[in-house]
DNA sequence: GATGAATGAGTCTTCATTCAT
DNA sequence: TATGAATGAAGACTCATTCAT
């Protein structure tokens, strides 16, 4: 297998001139737009291929299967996310500050991402995993971000001594269950403005007093 | 077609006497195994007749296709589950208390169907629901209750006056969240021993002060 | 898998009555005509099921796949050739005649079953046989036959004391060779009218004196 | 379509000056390196390609298709082996040592082309030949040789008179038998210290007396 | 000339569903 | 009523061949 599948990142800047995207890349934004709407079980590789503009072959000869394609798509979707969570929430500075920062960033990806990470959390699970806690590091490993602004707040005493990997999937939950709610309101309301709802009920819980 | 469902517990009570479970029943059982083990699309009716005890066209008989047994499944599952958390909460007084039990009966209800949930919450969006929106409403059905207890505690003064469908999603999050923790562990911990922590979670948040 | 392709022999005995046959029987003498006319390669399961009379998917129901469905029809042939030969040679005495009846028995076999035999002995070759040795040692399981012949004439005085394999494998040569030249022939003439020149090549050479 | 033949020994001269060696014999160099391995079928013009060090393209320049590639291999190894045969036949006297050459370098360059004759002779009864015939023809014409020195035999009262179209076949059968049989051995003994059982066993036959 | 990325026709194989017994 | 052999639509994947550079 030769390795066109490993390419840098330089083919993004030049979206806008679409005779300059990669075929790989256009064969991911076309997966992601399939893998979103149908789930990995529905959709079809010729759909996908459709989709790029591009011959069902080609697919083949940038991943070695429809699976390899689905799990590359939500490999680099989850750096991604890792990325952009880092660099933002290194722009400021405090635990609360920081966490918040990080909590929004994962909404504004998840928005713009829309369904693809239910995909991404759950579909998975029925998809052949040969090392399954692998797979599951892997697709959560974004929550040692969370861990970390979490340690650094409870060593700085802002916040309670728990354990982190409790919080870190606790926050997540909550995060991914209000993605679910506005995802199934259809755009009725801007997931943002939800934010400071969400930062209450993680910081303050629901409790009066 | 009969209608003999899971919540119906007579059947259950003479498992002893096997020709006395209801057929019907049977292959519901053999299902969750099946679907709880494989996912939807990995679980191969075959399977489930095998797992039955039964033959594969009796499958057929009680079960239009594939896809109603699984929902079908999946009703009934909620449906318990709507009924237990029900009789539960039912039996104390009090907003908070009332809260934790019904967060506690449904802790119980994931730790005995395990990887099953994570199914019927997921994996049926993969699954060509003609009304998406009646789909979920019948999955997330159980959320009035969550929706219940806290309007009732708020208007009592005991909890924040916030949309309580906001409020229902994000405590489901963090139930859900922390079951699948749990689940990845490999029954390391015992699920229940975390409850104080998401009580604590739920009402007070993370901040200290 | 269920053992279904394993049969008794019985179902040969009613070929007249067609609805008697074995549905597994069926698929072999169809996929033999295919083969045969085709070679593996250029044979499609679907021309196989329907030259069979029946669906494509009841040919996986007995065979793995086409692969196994082809090396099942060889080694069935391999032993039907081998129980025909041995029964045969059984019937005479003296290692002159044993050996002649043995060949008769062969050229018989193939020319019955014409083309086959040519890709029963060559063809698989390209197809990925795990232990090659194995195959090999299987598709010419039936030379020890001949060896057995020659060993026993070799004993008696009657034939030369020479390797019983190297004249074993000259003479399926020499039988071959002259199945494949009457087969090109089309059937201008009755292979069996060349045994008595086959006796005499084999026991007596070209030269004179 | 330039005709550098395999024949045209020039090339071969040269092969320390890679650069010199043409194109085409590069290519059906790797071809019968990559034919001989896999066969037709399971051989892969990429694979053929890359062994010969060149584009994938380049190969469909000299050769219209995979087919056509494999033919000119066989054609020009035929060609190869008929002129090796001649000259060598030629270079004696008398019928039985002529033959006895004859037989000698064909075993010579089986041995030197190894698993190619395999496929030369039998796998192209695999590929859709238009006029099977002529496909025949081509590939056994080398039995003229063998047929020319039977006749010059029966002639002078050496050989038997019988028919030299049989008697060839036969021989062929004999070498080729031995041939397979020695490959199979992977080298355990040299084919050529078998010459003179093979010439016994074609001169004399098997029985004593 | 040489290249190798792109192609899509061609096939195998799966498995939910049916229906004769 | 129960069965399980038969079915065939559906879909993943391969690889010889083309053609723009």
């Amino acid at each position: 297998m030769t390795d066109w599948s490993v390419r840098n990142g330089e083919d993004v800047e030049r979206m806008s001139d679409n005779s300059k995207i990669s075929t790989r890349k256009k064969i991911l934004v076309a997966a992601e737009e399939v893998f979103s709407e149908y789930g990995f079980h529905k959709s079809l590789v010729d759909a996908i291929a459709a989709k790029a503009g591009l011959g069902k072959g080609t697919i083949y000869r940038y991943f070695e299967n429809k699976e390899v394609l689905f799990k590359s798509l939500m490999d680099e979707n989850v750096e991604a996310l890792v990325s952009i969570v880092q660099s933002e929430s290194g722009k400021c500075d405090g635990a609360v500050e920081k966490l918040k920062v990080n909590i929004e960033s994962y909404i504004k990806f998840f928005k713009q991402h829309k369904r693809l990470f239910v995909i991404l959390l759950f579909e998975e699970e029925g998809i052949g995993c040969k090392d399954h806690n692998e797979c599951w590091e892997k697709r959560m490993g974004h929550t040692v971000l969370l861990e970390e602004c979490i340690k650094e707040g409870s060593e700085l005493g802002v916040f309670k001594k728990l354990d982190s990997g409790f919080l870190s999937y606790s926050i997540l939950g909550v995060i991914h269950y209000n993605v679910i709610k506005w995802m199934r309101s259809n755009d009725e309301y801007d997931i943002l403005d939800e934010l400071p709802a969400i930062y209450d009920f993680i910081f303050n819980g629901i409790k009066i007093g």
